[in-house]
DNA sequence: CTGAAAGCGCTTACAG
DNA sequence: CTGAAAGCGCTTACAG
C-alpha cells in the first residue's frame, strides 16, 4: 500500500514522512532538526523519534534546500569568486577555504568567471569571498547593498580605502616590492621584467620596477621588459629569447610567480645556474613557487589565505564589527633563486 | 512616504514592487518574467509594464532564488564536482563548461572535495558533472536515485558498464595506452614509469606498463618505477635522481601529463635533449601538456571536454534518451617529446 | 508530548 | 487587461 510519493521520480517531503510515520509535519521537522534534543520546550518520545527517522531513511529523504533557505534565510553555503582556477594564488585560496568550510559544516561553491553578482543577489550563499576585481563601479555598489542586507562579503582589493558594508582586505605591497627591486638593482644592471598588461596589479609592479631602475641610475631597456602574462610557457619562451640575445640579463623581476617559474626552466635549459649565474624574484609567495627547485624567492603576504578563511568564519558566526578594513603587509621571502643577503655583487656579464 | 521594505537590510520582494507600482504581485511576476511578451494569453499595458520595471529598478530588486526554485523546481545552476582544481584535466573541464553554461545562461558552480552529494540532494542544481570517483557504492546508489528523480547527471567513470538514471562517460583507454607503451618498448630497453598510487587509473596504467614490458621481453626494474603522484615537482626530483643513477633510463612512460612535464624540465636541467636523447609519453592529452616545450606526446581523448559540455546541454534541454553510455576512444597524440614514427631505434646508453 | 496554522517569496491556472 | 488565490516544502510560535 504505497502512497503516491513512493513513485519513482517524486521526491519525498516531510509530509510524506509524516504520513508514513503517522505524525504531523511539525514533529517530523523537529526530529529532523534535532530540536527535541536541543530545545527543552520541544519533547518527542524516543519511540516517535525512531519512527520518524526510520520513515525518512526508508524514503531516502533529503531536505529541500530551497524551502529551507526560504524559511530560514540561510543556505549554509559559501561562495568563492575567482577569475581563474589556474593560478597558484587561486588554488591556495581554494585549499584554505575548503578546509575552513568543511570544519564549519558549510559547503564551498566556486564561481569562476560567471555571473557571481547575480548568484549572490539571488541568495545563493551566506557569505562570499570576492577574489576578482568587480568590473564596474555599479557592481561595487550592488555588492555593498548586498553587504548591508546581511550577506558577509570579503573583497580582496587594494582599489578602495574602505567600502561600507563589506570587509576589505588590502595588501600593503609597495614597500616589499621596492625592497625586492632594490635587492636586484644592487647586484645587477641588466634586469629583465616579466609582466601581464591585462592585470592592473602587474602594471603597478612594472611601475615599481621602472622607478627602482631610476633610483639605481640604471637605464630602462625595453628589450628586457616582456609581456608574458601569468604563464609559465610564455615566460619560458621569452626567457630563452632573452638569454640567446646579446647583452642578456643576469636577473629577473617577475610580476607573478608563474612567469618566474617558467623563466627558471629556461635558465636550466640553457645550463645557467640559479642563483649563482642568474637571480630571480617572483611575486605572490605562492605554494607553487615554494615547490619549485630551488624554491622561488618571492614577494608576498605571509599567511593571506588562512587569514581570509578565518575572517570569513568570524563574520559568519559573530557578524560584522567596527574593523572592516584589514591591511596585510607584504615582505620579501628570500629563498633559493636569489643569493644570500650580503653577497657581493656578481661581475656583470657584458658581451661587449 | 517610504514603506517598511525600504529600510536598509531588508530585501525588496515582488510585494514591495507591487505596492510601489500600484499593481498586484501577479502582474509584477508577469512583467519580470516577460510572460506578457511571450505568452499571448497574458496582456499588460506598456504603461503598467514601465511602472513595474521602474519600481523594481529603484528598489534594487533581485528575485529570491530559493522561492523561485521552490516554485519551479529549477535553479539554472550546473554543478561540476572536482577532486582537485589543480590538475590540467580539471582546468580543461572548467574552461569548456564555463563557456557552455555562459552561452546557455546558466551558472556553473564548482564543488571541490566537499559534500557534493548533499548539495545535489538538496536541489542545488539542475545538472551535475561528476568528475571525481564516488567513494562508496552507497553514494553511487544515491546518485542514481537523484538521476531517476530528474536531475541530469553525467558521471565520468570507467568503473561501471552502465548506471540506470545517469549518463556515463566511459573512456576506452587501453588500446591507445598499450600502443604508447609498445612505441617506447620498440625503441628503448630502459623505460621509467611515473605513477600515482592513490589514483586507481594510474594504478591500471602501471599494469599496462608492466604487461608492455613483458610483451617486449624487457625485465621489470623496480628502480625505474617511481611514485611521483600527479606532481611536477616530485616528478622533477625523481627524474633528476634517475638520470644521475647508473644505467639511467632513456625514456619515460608517465601516467599523467603533469609528471611528464616535471620530467621534461629535469631532462633540460641535465642538458639532455628531448626527444633525441630521451623520449617521454604522458597521459591525459591536456592543454597543459600541449603548451609544454616541446609539446608533450600524450595518450588521451580528442575532445573530451567539449563533448561533456555538449552532452550536458542536450540533457538539460531535451531530457534523457536511450543512449546513456558514451564511449570515448583514446588515441596517441604524437607531438614533440617522441621522435617521429618510423625512426630507427636509438642505441641504448649503457653506463656499464 | 504533539498538531494546526501562519508564512517565507515566488509562479501560474483561473476568474473576472 | 489585471487580480485573488492556491501551493511549492519547509520552520516555528502557539495552543492544546
Amino acid at each position: 500500500m504505497v502512497g503516491s510519493a513512493d513513485r519513482a521520480g517524486v521526491r519525498p517531503t516531510i509530509r510524506t514522512i509524516a504520513e508514513r510515520a503517522g505524525v504531523s509535519i511539525a514533529t517530523v521537522s523537529y526530529v529532523l532538526n534535532r530540536r527535541d534534543l536541543t530545545d527543552t520546550k520541544v519533547k518527542i518520545t524516543p519511540e516517535t523519534r525512531r519512527r520518524v527517522l526510520d520513515a525518512a531513511e526508508e524514503l531516502g529523504y533529503t531536505p529541500n534546500q530551497n524551502a529551507r533557505g526560504m524559511r530560514t534565510g540561510r543556505t549554509n553555503q559559501i561562495c568563492l569568486v575567482l577569475e581563474t582556477v589556474e593560478s597558484p594564488w587561486s588554488q591556495a585560496l581554494v585549499t584554505s577555504l575548503t578546509r575552513a568550510c568543511k570544519a564549519a559544516g558549510m559547503t564551498l561553491l566556486l564561481l569562476v568567471d560567471g555571473d557571481w553578482l547575480g548568484f549572490l543577489s539571488r541568495q545563493g550563499a551566506d557569505g562570499a569571498i570576492i577574489a576578482t576585481v568587480p568590473e564596474s563601479q555599479e557592481m561595487v555598489e550592488r555588492l555593498q547593498v548586498l553587504g548591508e542586507r546581511g550577506l558577509s562579503i570579503i573583497l580582496l582589493s587594494d582599489e578602495y580605502d574602505e567600502l561600507p558594508g563589506v570587509d576589505l582586505i588590502r595588501q600593503v605591497q609597495q614597500p616589499a616590492v621596492d625592497e625586492a627591486v632594490d635587492l636586484l638593482t644592487s647586484r645587477h644592471r641588466r634586469i629583465a621584467c616579466f609582466w601581464a598588461p591585462e592585470n592592473a596589479e602587474s602594471r603597478q609592479r612594472l611601475g615599481r620596477y621602472r622607478e627602482g631602475l631610476q633610483r639605481a641610475g640604471i637605464p630602462y631597456d625595453a628589450v628586457l621588459v616582456r609581456e608574458t602574462g601569468a604563464s609559465r610557457e610564455q615566460a619560458y619562451r621569452d626567457m630563452l629569447d632573452l638569454l640567446a640575445g646579446r647583452d642578456a640579463p643576469t636577473a629577473l623581476f617577475a610580476t607573478n610567480d608563474l612567469s618566474a617559474i617558467g623563466a627558471l626552466w629556461a635558465c636550466y635549459r640553457r645550463g645557467l645556474d640559479v642563483p649563482s649565474a642568474f637571480e630571480i624574484v617572483g611575486i605572490g609567495n605562492t605554494p607553487e613557487g615554494r615547490r619549485a627547485d630551488p624554491p622561488l624567492t618571492s614577494v608576498g603576504a605571509d599567511a593571506l589565505y588562512d587569514e581570509v578563511a578565518e575572517l570569513l568564519m568570524r563574520r559568519l558566526t559573530m557578524g560584522p564589527d567596527a574593523q572592516r578594513v584589514h591591511r596585510i603587509h607584504w615582505s620579501v621571502h628570500h629563498r633559493g633563486t636569489t643569493r644570500p643577503l650580503g653577497d657581493e655583487p656578481v661581475n656583470h656579464r657584458r658581451r661587449k
